[in-house]
DNA sequence: TTTTTTTGCTAAATATATTTAGTAGATTGC
DNA sequence: GCAATCTACTAAATATATTTAGCAAAAAAA
């Protein structure tokens, strides 16, 4: 157990002030007029003892923690783990570390997290916004503290967000089903009011309206336990003789396919929302309307990176493309 | 933006020293005979302006940080992404936060990761070591830093570890097949010298032996190319007719399906390591060796926890059971 | 009454950096 | 030749807590 090196012991050893040494590693030799020889001194030092300053007293100092906070819905869903992924390995060759959590739609909790976060003196927010949580984002603003939605926003508030184009995405994916020549094609969805939701009923009811057909939407609630959801999605199909469903999850999809599967419901033609890899392999593969997820993340930790330095001037808000991905449950035999 | 309220700022305003209000926050107003009445008064205050210490002072003066290091081969694989998520639920119960990042089986990646967070100075590591690890995580000990190993070990050095009873759950898993009737039984593996990896090959091997028939055995590269590891998966299967396979991981199980979907191969019986969503809905679906994700974090936290707290007497190297969850694909009809 | 112990609290040191304000000496300007 | 400017640094303040060592007054013991 060596101790540690400090930036006084190698003033010591070279005989200069601490001043000195923190302004060569802190890159402000030149502004500071240090001369070339001793910087170079200091530096092959520093790289000899291999020195690393506590990142604490730095943060303590500065203010900064390069620490981002990253919440979403749920890490072990594995759009929101391959979406960590992304952002873990970005953040990281930035500098950045990400603290992550999962709020599971749980609103005292979401709360409970942001204001943990907040005060580790996090540099930044990514995050998923669940209901209920307007001024909670609104706070964070308020602190100053920057910010970048995502997969939804908060209409209310106005922030950076980076959100896929949910209700083209939608559209898309009903118009397919419609053009293959579905009539009775209904939307599996959420009670809620989240902004992704919403627009992916808007895209379902615009390509059903172009289409002047009847439209069947069922939603189900956020915290009703697998079995209910299963039974209500298998009653919504059955009852209504559907012959194509839009799931506007994956785990909707998931529940739609094991309660069909559980009571041998023949398949009706379907799209999900969401890749999982479940869809490629499950017989018949999977329609879905995938997010782009390296360039959401690209955009995400950019915008954010951008605020936390200052060189956003005003609010960023983007819409990405969503892809199309036809495969078997979706085109008529 | 209000501003911050310091401990200095409570001492004044109550006309008492910091060291006072320091004691009475920290649970020390006992012990360092505070009494009662000035007790209540400071926390009354403390209550109404809504003071939290700031967390890197805290840190910087204890040395305590209150974030654990998780290292994950990769936090996208299902099974990893639900053991953080256990985790994280447990860490933020008992105050602490988790940096996490994967490492993706990248021996360089690996070693810088663990760096910086000892330069963060992370109260405690948990990590799934890939291999060529054995220094680092021999430094870890050595700079006292507490560890839980989890999923795999590294024999070559004492620590604490918390892994899944791989040999007999794959003893299990290969009699149930062998007891089906199968004779030509081969095992998918990786080059890999992993704990887990090996005992697999271990249980594989001591029931094959058991019924004195031969073993059929592939491994393929870690870094293969999902086509190539795919092709060999085919080629192995088909070339020596085999009736049945285990695969040692989930996403080989995945792998192997997609192959032999691909080439319109018949599935053998089949049984896969680590649960996976596709498996229940697969059709056939898929008997999985599962592991106890509760038990298994349930008992990282706390060794880890224990470790931290000094509680932990002496290295802690603990073996769940696996559990057989016999589905369609390995049941001879 | 004097000494000892206890009570209830505080000043100063500490953890480890960054940053502001300034200084001594050398050079330049006029 | 003397003031003004520049060069190359540094002392001290700062960020915000925890912790050690110690002090004055009150109570108890002698």
């Amino acid at each position: 157990m060596k101790k540690r090196v400090l930036i006084s012991d190698i003033a010591k050893a070279l005989g200069i002030s601490v001043t000195t040494v923190s302004f060569i590693l802190n890159d402000k030799a030149k502004e500071k007029r240090i001369s070339d020889a001793l910087t170079k001194r200091v530096l092959d030092y520093v790289n000899k003892v291999g020195y690393k300053p506590n990142q604490l007293a730095k943060s303590l100092r500065t203010g900064q923690t390069k620490i981002l906070g990253l919440l979403v819905e749920d890490i072990a869903n594995p759009f929101f783990s391959n979406v960590a992924k992304h952002i873990e390995r970005r953040a990281y060759e930035t500098g950045y570390h990400i603290i992550y959590c999962s709020m599971d739609n749980d609103e005292h909790k979401a709360k409970e997290l942001i204001q943990l976060f907040m005060d580790r003196q996090v540099d930044g927010f990514i995050i998923t916004p669940s209901e209920g949580l307007e001024d909670t984002i609104s706070n964070i603003k308020q602190n100053n503290i920057p910010l970048v939605l995502f997969d939804r926003f908060v209409p209310s508030v106005e922030t950076n967000y980076v959100v896929s184009d949910n209700r083209r995405g939608s559209y898309e994916a009903t118009k397919h089903l419609l053009e293959g020549g579905n009539k009775r094609i209904g939307l599996i969805s959420l009670y809620s009011n989240q902004t992704q939701m919403r627009d992916r009923l808007d895209g379902y009811m615009e390509a059903m309206d172009e289409f002047r057909v009847q439209s069947f939407i069922k939603k189900l609630n956020l915290d009703s336990s697998e079995a209910e959801s299963q039974e209500q999605i298998r009653e919504f199909v059955v009852d209504n003789k559907l012959d194509a469903v839009l799931f506007a999850t994956n785990y909707l999809a998931v529940d739609g396919l094991k309660a069909l599967k559980q009571h041998k419901t023949s398949l009706p033609k379907m799209v999900a929302f969401d890749e999982h890899t479940l869809f490629k392999l499950h017989d018949p593969s999977i329609t879905v309307v995938s997010q782009d997820i390296e360039q959401l993340t690209r955009e995400l930790i950019h915008t954010l990176i951008a605020e936390i330095s200052g060189k956003l001037k005003e609010v960023r808000q983007l819409t990405i493309p969503c892809q199309l991905i036809v495969r078997e449950s979706s085109i008529s035999s």
